[in-house]
DNA sequence: CATGGATTTTGACATATATCAAACCGGTTA
DNA sequence: TAACCGGTTTGATATATGTCAAAATCCATG
């Protein structure tokens, strides 16, 4: 075990490592000595510009890298043969993007961007390699992945028990608490996805989309204009959730 | 890499190795040393029997293993906050159950034998532990979790944009792949679950499950009765599945 | 600042699925 | 065999969300 001691100075050592691309996801956890560091900051040199659309990687490329989101935002959407597809996350900031691909060596979504954003591209070889050596990073790395699980299953919940309304709040109160955590307001923010997007997340039309909104403003429970939000009732779109029928 | 010949004998060895725990998922694709398979073979020691209905573990318990399905079958279920409960999936011989709880230690939902079924437990420390040592391991381990993340994602685009009798199709269809990958009849087969779980998982009402089924059978795509299902036209389901309207 | 295209909102109406209720069935127990 | 019980099927009706269409708004660009 290390000692608490050296783990906070690996922690502020990280920091400065990861300085050239603030991999929260990857690093923030992790307890590594001085030369650890040096591997994991030779992990992640590439750090790349998308501009809004941009493609990130499409379904059917080979499988490379994991990708850590610098800044910005991206969507990911899987597609159906018949054509459909569907949005399966929002991802912003200190996220990492591309699990998916593992499994078959080749991606089976894609991911575009939904602004101007900075990614870091994580070789998953590398990734593989090192975590060989660091059993935190490699801990760190399993975790991710099953975070990963668990979110997607909280999306089948969502999916196959909620109501449109639970469902947008259920939306609304994720983005506010990941907003929080990255040190914004978690009452106000400007979506950067349509209604259209929203809408395919939440298994809805973007009609419907749109009049829940609606429903809440009239309701008191939020301010919406366009793509920018104010939530002004926690509260009350908490306990929104779970009132079946 | 590993040369063909090596492999197709530590292939062979494998089997042997794992004949007191069928680890279909974590031991074929692996190509090991006889060291390295005695040491795999250390690994899953325990087996152990659960009769219908027992859990093999609940929300919150405290996340030690995995576990590996060698006969029998299960149901992992959801719990929502509110007391709503919703299946996630069904996993039979060979599969791979426990990954939702790696993120937090904790396990996130709960696993019920849907039969008399015997599972594998596989110490994640453990396995953690051999996956440094054993890069294809390793690499194992992770496809495992990433084809969790690729089916809840399927799962996703069906409960987000099938109709009911899509959701359906799919479901039969997806059984028979599994049943047919087992060396069984892809087109006859008992359900282990009852309408009121098949719903639950995708997200629908036991009734529309019924109803479903019973269209089919009219429609001389299936015969059902109760629990005992045969597939009759597996083009027809096939090309039902996209028919948006 | 004006224009035009995309996005969003709102309305009227259609429909798939949920809900409620009753009948049916198969297996188990008395 | 009869009675019972959980699970399943089927029917009648209700409702949430989808569909189609028009109006309103936003945003980028000239």
């Amino acid at each position: 075990m290390v000692s608490n001691m050296q783990r906070s100075v690996s922690n502020f050592r990280l920091k400065a490592a990861c300085s050239n691309c603030n991999l929260r996801e990857l690093c923030l956890p992790i307890g590594l000595s001085i030369d650890e560091m040096q591997q994991m900051d030779d992990l992640s040199r590439l750090k790349r510009g998308y501009a809004r659309g941009d493609y990130l990687y499409r379904s059917g490329d080979k499988f490379q890298s994991l990708y850590a989101i610098h800044s910005g935002s991206f969507k990911t959407q899987a597609l159906h043969e018949d054509g459909r597809e569907q949005v399966t996350g929002f991802q912003m900031h200190g996220e990492i993007i591309g699990l998916d691909a593992i499994c078959t060596d080749h991606h089976t979504c894609e991911a575009v961007a939904l602004e101007n954003s900075e990614v870091c591209e994580l070789p998953f070889n590398k990734l593989e390699t090192l975590s060989r050596k660091f059993p935190s990073l490699q801990r760190h790395l399993h975790k991710i992945m099953s975070r990963e699980i668990v979110r997607d299953q909280g999306i089948m919940l969502l999916l196959g028990s909620m109501r449109a309304e639970e469902r947008l709040a259920v939306f609304l109160l994720s983005l506010s608490q990941r907003f929080a955590a990255r040190g914004l307001s978690p009452t106000q923010f400007q979506l950067r996805m349509s209604r259209q997007e929203i809408g395919s997340y939440l298994g809805l039309k973007l009609e419907t989309v749109s009049r829940s909104f609606s429903n809440f403003q009239d309701n008191g429970l939020i301010n919406v204009k366009a793509r920018s939000v104010e939530l002004l009732d926690l509260p009350s779109l908490h306990s929104l959730v779970g009132k079946q029928l």
